[in-house]
DNA sequence: GCTAAAAGTTAAGATAGTTTAACTTCCTTT
DNA sequence: AAAGGAAGTTAAACTATCTTAACTTTTAGC
């Protein structure tokens, strides 16, 4: 059992970007694959190929990658309502650099390499949708090179914390440091800090 | 006088991820405006709508932004067959953030954010020209935040001379420090070790 | 060609952020 | 409830990078 309808908020969430009808979306239902992994599991390993576009119903994971010491690098968290995988990999299909990693139970509706250039033939509204995602995530990693430039270290995590409150309950602080591009002792420092300043 | 055809070199260019008759050709070029800035001028300013795509066909512009201490900083180059502007500010036609500087006479093909709307319902092959562009401006943006991440920044210098030799040549060294999120002293500095580590 | 402005260099002193390592706290599992 | 491991903290020593400032070289306008 378990498995509950997770293409409900699948289809909520293209309605922000394009009009769907309902025989629309019976039209694309049969191409999306609906999927449950655990906290602690893979959606997508380097090394492999990633087979899927994966968008997020409910649950949390991280994309990071090990750089050549061996050290994990935190590149994004996903959670509800955004997509997730190495885009790279999956557009050439060939290995990827990234892991996808479930830090919680996770619910996905997935769509395949094959499936997905298959839906842009059968409905040019599916080019349109991921045009948009693609924009809004590219504006999204434009603005966070803007901040690596021109914000301490400090500046980024306050930034991040107005952000995304609810991560910083839900994600080991040691992620969001790698995520900022400090190590997890100066991200201590910087809350001792900042709570510090708090108190006066 | 001094106008020449610019088409010839953006069609090639969509060829390259689109399949496109002569009559679509046609059928597009109304809407597409031929342009030539002089060095030192603007493609698009802060505080502006940016109002164009801007395809470089020949010439060099860079993109900067100004942050709340008046510092420049350079978050991207363009060069010959590459898309420039500011997609927040494009997309949303709200104020931009960023300045596109020509640093040479620069030549473009534009397409307004009208006439862009208006293409993607004239002809869905728009859409999937312009998501894959943008697909792969954003896996490099993905690929600058990992390299900025792991790399120090003489192997971030090291790596930008091996992939861009050209603008070595073409863009001041202040900039080319600018891009790599360190100061003219330091890159200096930088490429005053690596020329003696080849002189032994 | 001359001159001023822009770009690039050098070096000393300052600092943001890292490294190491020892310690504490908090979860898990049994 | 005890034990072991993962996550988080603290602090000292260290290093990559920045700042300042004086200097040299190159470029561009007259």
């Amino acid at each position: 059992m378990s498995k509950i309808a997770l293409l409900p908020p699948f289809f909520t969430s293209l309605r922000r970007y394009i009009d769907l009808s309902k025989e629309e979306e019976v039209e694309l239902a049969p191409y999306l694959k609906q999927r449950t992994y655990l906290k602690g599991q893979y959606i997508c390993q380097a090394d492999d190929i990633c087979r899927y576009q994966t968008f997020i119903v409910s649950g949390l994971a991280r994309t990071f990658y090990l750089d050549t010491g061996g050290v994990e690098h935190v590149i994004s968290f996903g959670m509800e309502n955004w997509w997730v995988g190495d885009l790279c990999s999956f557009a050439s299909q060939t290995p990827a650099d990234f892991n996808v990693h479930c830090l919680e139970k996770t619910e996905v509706v997935q769509i395949s390499y094959e499936n997905l250039e298959h839906l842009y033939q059968l409905n040019p509204k599916m080019e349109r949708f991921f045009r948009l995602i693609i924009q809004n995530a590219y504006i999204q990693s434009q603005k966070r090179i803007v901040r690596n430039h021109s914000l301490t270290a400090r500046e980024r995590f306050v930034h991040f914390s107005d952000t995304y409150p609810q991560l910083i309950q839900r994600v080991p602080q040691y992620m969001i440091a790698s995520y900022l591009g400090i190590t997890k002792e100066f991200l201590s420092s910087i809350r001792n800090q900042i709570a510090k300043e708090l108190r006066n």
